[in-house]
DNA sequence: TAACGCCCTGACAACGTTGTCTGGCCGTCT
DNA sequence: AGACGGCCAGACAACGTTGTCAGGGCGTTA
């Protein structure tokens, strides 16, 4: 910005004014300072400009992992408002890892991202309280805070959807219904767990459950115990989009009554289609983004949560008779 | 900073040393300042410390959209190897415009990234060059920059590809194979053209191609098209995983010879299984993430272009008769 | 013609760091 | 005992921008 200010023979402050389309210069001196801009090539060093204003027009995204499908469209969609507000999108996938998730909000605040949206991956956040206190604002996805915060959160109607999958397996006729899911120490999966046993009541058999981080092979092994059972399984309600596709290959096409959890493309190309519960998760990034950005405008309301709705699509694997 | 110097009595630098690490600094003082530190919940300026020294650890990626799953593997890989070299990732999506392309790119720089990663959707990117003399060094992906640019880049080998797709479906029997691809304009479709061309020599047929970008409609119309010809094609090549899916969709389970550019989950769970000819998302991402760290680190020579293979996995829909 | 006000421009400080340089203290060597 | 060197600590400038304020030129008004 000096060598443009020399070049076109003007103040550093003049220059600063025409880059900013500040008011209060002769278009002539614009336009003089314009040409020298552009022969020098100039560009505004942003993080002088930040350091001198407070803001950094950035926000920061931590996800689970931006190859799984589902995080990848709530980026999208978070992307998409973040533009539309003028900011960048400064983004971190914490693998499910606590360590990894904190180091990242870390390295955000650090570099003052004027907002935060996490989708968390563990379960205490009083490492957020000092950034939350000095007015960075919040908004957690997918998953709430650990206790003791009180924050912004976009969460899906995970117990009601697991209920009404199962509701609709018992609807078929099933009445053996087994489950596969993710340790339930994740929020979701606790909450899909508890409305499958909500909506079997007295049916519930711990013998048709199975919880853990899933592999190829803890699925298989799990399918292959309680396919053994006296009675065995007539049909499976499948806690998330990667255990439905991996339950999937397991079975090998072993007919069975199947609804999973999540949507996921080609659930309708598959021979059943297969039923799913569908989650949203552009809306879930959106109202996360819009919801950050009232606070950012300077909503200093109580917290809000959001729960979005979930929609059950019958494809077929979920209407099979037992 | 200033008030934790205050705090712990000792000068600005004194804490700065501390911070960093650096060493002549007592260890009492130094446990002084620490506890200074944690009481007052400071945490350092990252905007300050680049302006000060130049460097922000920060590397933008541009693709075409997280949400699709080449580019999402594609933007793990680069992410993982941003972490360890101790970077963040500023990301965009370009939506295929080159408008947006640019934009986001003078962003970037506008905020000094210290290198750029880019999926181009423009054929122009003069407008590169002073960041690039600057020394921002810059690494092409998937996609070639426009004329007039030598940089580094990592793109599949398309051309080959499609040889070997249509050349798998030539040795099952097939002599009427079409292809349905994006608008030739876009580098990798017309380098998958050049290669359906070149494997079907004298059988070429242009009533048999239709290259635009795909809606569900227009794949619809360009199958119905060429399946009412005199003779029509037995067989299909698709030239990216979009259209491979939107193909399945409007073929409706008609049997027909496929082979799709472009891997995608559940290809192998489909019936039958969908022969395609894989990329690797993920080792471009890391391969472009790896050289523009090289760059990074001081490495001047030529500018470099790696071409990654492909992969022809068989799962049935290749495999199938005329 | 003197006073006033408006428009444009520029000087200067400040944002929070870090690099450079200087200085004080203390132990050791001659 | 004086000189020297090593270890700590601090003062100061600089990074590139923007906010504040002051000032020069010029037209308008009394």
């Amino acid at each position: 910005m000096k060598d443009v200010a020399t070049a076109a023979g003007v103040a550093l402050k003049t220059v600063s004014r025409v880059v900013n389309g500040e008011p209060g210069v002769n278009p002539a001196t614009a336009e003089r300072v314009r040409e020298a801009i552009d022969r020098l090539g100039y560009s505004r060093n942003e993080s002088a400009r930040v350091l001198r204003r407070g803001r950094t027009a950035t926000v920061g995204l931590v996800i689970e992992d931006v190859a799984d499908p589902f995080y990848a469209g709530l980026s999208r969609a978070v992307e998409e408002v973040v533009i539309v507000e003028g900011c960048l999108l400064l983004s971190g996938s914490s693998g499910e890892k606590p360590a990894r998730e904190r180091e990242l909000v870390r390295t955000f605040c650090a570099r003052r991202v004027d907002g935060l949206i996490v989708v968390p991956a563990g379960d205490d956040h009083s490492y957020l309280r000092p950034e939350l206190d000095a007015g960075t604002p919040a908004v957690f996805a997918d998953r709430p805070p650990g206790p003791g915060l009180d924050v912004d959160t976009v969460l899906s109607d995970n117990a009601g959807g697991a209920r009404e999958a199962v509701g609709h397996l018992l609807a078929h006729g099933h009445r053996r219904i087994a489950m596969l899911g993710d340790h339930p120490s994740i929020y979701t999966a606790a909450e899909r767990l508890a409305g499958y046993r909500a909506a079997l009541g007295p049916l519930y058999d711990p013998r048709l459950v199975a919880m853990h981080a899933p592999t190829p092979e803890t699925v298989r092994d799990d399918l292959e115990r309680m396919l053994a059972l006296d009675s065995p399984p007539t049909a499976l309600f499948t806690g998330n989009g990667r255990l439905t596709v991996t339950a999937l290959r397991a079975l090998g096409g072993r007919r069975m009554g199947l609804v999973g959890f999540d949507d996921f493309e080609l659930a309708d190309l598959l021979t059943p289609g297969v039923t799913v519960v569908a989650q949203d998760p552009a809306g879930m990034g959106r109202v996360a983004a819009e919801l950050l950005f009232r606070r950012l405008a300077g909503d200093g309301g109580p917290a809000e949560h959001v729960e979005l709705p979930v929609r059950l699509i019958p494809r077929g694997s979920g209407e099979q008779p037992p």
